[in-house]
DNA sequence: CTGTTAGCGCATTCAA
DNA sequence: TTGAATGCGCTAACAG
């Protein structure tokens, strides 16, 4: 066995083996094991320490490599991140702040964002601002002070002092499925607009012509798109279409936005049924409100798509399980998170600059439409 | 405008008036603002600054207290939580492991911890193991290394010597939904034998008699306490029901576990259904494969619950929206979640010791059993 | 009550 | 190629 016999500078090793000497250490220690730990056992200096198992560039002697590296495994060193942090001033956590993971919407764009998060060792902070400002920007705030750079969201306030500031402060956000107005910053969306037309002009070519739209209120920038490319194809297609097949929810408690929403699409349906020339098809803001129409379509002992034909947007995966599998313009959440994600952190080491993204909807059609043949 | 000329004894404010002071320092610092930039600018030395503003109980002067408040104020000064961090080794993170939020057991489940894990101050890590061994090892590495000391758990490996290591490393498990054998931490589980038992004896109680059962394959906690609860049912109420009535997936690829709980539920259903005894009533290991066999039930054009009765487990938020209502059991998730946060953080701050909890499952009666009169 | 000082763990400049 | 020394921002002895 190699005894540090031979070692005379240094006062421990002159009297005890290597094995004995890291014993006694780690005997000592109660605390982590730090490179100094690792620098005593090996016989070299922190500074050597940290160059070897920080991968660093710097070059180091093979020998002394292979001594730092064992050192470190026979004391089972792992680096502290927080030591690296606060001397480099950079991490790998980033913040990802939603109104609620709760919504079916998220769960799968969150994928994708930790998916391609991870590949560069990259955290993921996750946020839940509950729809509520206050909430949003303690958030936000906590997420500075823990010297996050970079923050993707998906923003309910309109008060965008608190981004400025930060922005101020070199945070990066980039914005996702909402745009953020007057303020700077990487958006990446859906184009909403054209997923209204879209789905108006699938439903007119199936022969559809008095159509049914139901909305959440128009209090969101998805929402308003929406609208617009619903309103579009109506011009286009020369549909005649009174206000009263438009069903916008007045604005009201959205606490329980999934809930809410179905319970919309069931009220709203009611009333378009109620209509002396009841619509041929209903268009729902997404499927969650689909799935009320669905159950109110139910209620009336009417049959999907026999009596009526019903077309979603979203594409959560339950649209696929439900009977009739209900069609609906899907927009590519998962990529958007691997998108949003990768932008960041080239945003964060510099590798690009600010770009705006705008992903396309498609339909993706399933049993909830039947073709009307036009007399 | 009160002047620093009356303060013999620091060099600055002998010559400027505070506010000139002031912004000669904003011009100097682009870097963020620290203590001793609020302690200059207050006059004051940089720990009397870390204890008025890191609420600290030591005494400080209202005068002082005061003085330093307003110039943390006019510099837009926050505090670096890294470098407290490192200073007290200690954090306001705890980490969340979990199989995958696309699963939608999940998302509740989290909010329940995010809502609890925010009333004190506390961040969450979300990782998504995406049901690897390695992933998830790599995932808890990480956030030690990250100085993460609290971490909540789904495990999906089985080789504990990770979790045995990072305990011997000072780190703190609360496991939930599924058991850690083998290995010594905070367990919280539902009552998966109950639920399996309840579901049984809710059908029985309906006049159901046989029964078909669709299982996922054995291999989870919650899975085989489920099985054991139907088995027991099985005995109690003494049902004569062959081994052909219990449908257990044969163990395959799991990847997109929510589409194969669908399909597995669609191809048990059709097995069942082709029985020379058809079972009157179905009984799915959790909802997703209950909307399976709601599928496969309507493409043999049978009506539930009039031709057949369901129920399911989870009551996940999608179950009320379907039509009919799927009966389900109830399990608490986001109760759960809310139990482990606050158990973890308990434990983080040895309010509490070890304890495992089980949460009780109950029946959510909606459509989708019916009565059958006993002949 | 207030200030001086040291050090948490690490990376890096500078000197050897 | 290696090591000594410094400081990232903060808190907590300790001294006054």
């Amino acid at each position: 066995m190699e005894t540090g016999m031979f070692n005379l500078f240094t006062g421990y090793s002159l009297f005890f083996s290597k094995t004995l000497r890291l014993e006694i250490l780690m005997n000592m220690i109660k605390r982590d094991v730090t490179i100094y730990d690792v620098a005593k056992v090996a016989d070299t200096s922190p500074s050597t320490v940290s160059r070897v198992l920080s991968d660093s560039s710097y070059r180091v002697s093979p020998r002394l490599k292979e001594r730092v590296e064992k050192a470190a495994e026979q004391l089972g060193y792992l680096p502290n991140l927080i030591g690296r942090q606060l001397k480099k001033n950079s991490n790998t956590n980033i913040g990802v702040v939603i109104p609620s993971i709760s919504n079916p919407f998220y769960p799968n764009l969150l994928l994708g964002v930790e998916e391609r998060a991870r590949r560069s060792g990259n955290h993921i902070f996750l946020c839940n601002s509950y729809r509520s400002p206050e909430v949003e920007r303690e958030y936000l705030y906590t997420l500075y002070e823990k010297q996050v750079k970079g923050i993707l969201i998906s923003s309910i306030s309109s008060d965008y002092r608190v981004f400025q500031d930060l922005q101020n402060r070199g945070v990066v956000f980039v914005s996702f499925d909402q745009e953020m107005e007057g303020i700077s910053c990487s958006n990446i969306l859906f184009d909403y607009e054209k997923a209204g037309f879209l789905a108006m002009e699938y439903l007119f070519q199936k022969g559809h012509r008095r159509i049914g739209y139901i909305s959440a209120p128009l209090n969101r920038y998805s929402r308003i798109q929406i609208m617009q490319g619903v309103k579009r194809a109506v011009k286009v297609f020369g549909l005649e279409m009174g206000s009263e097949y438009i069903q916008i929810a007045s604005q009201e408690c959205e606490l329980v936005e999934e809930s809410y929403e179905f319970q919309n699409g069931k009220s709203a349906t009611q009333r378009l049924l109620s209509l002396p020339e009841r619509p041929s098809a209903i268009l729902a803001c997404n499927d969650m409100t689909a799935f009320g129409v669905y159950h109110q379509v139910n209620e009336y002992r009417l049959q999907i798509p026999q009596d009526i034909s019903v077309i979603g947007m979203d594409d959560i995966p339950m649209s696929s399980m439900i009977s009739p599998g209900l069609t609906s313009i899907h927009l590519p959440n998962y990529e958007m998170g691997k998108l949003a994600s990768q932008l960041l952190i080239d945003l964060l080491n510099n590798e690009t600059t600010q770009v705006d993204m705008m992903l396309p909807p498609k339909v993706v059609e399933r049993n909830s439409v039947r073709s009307i043949s036009i007399t």
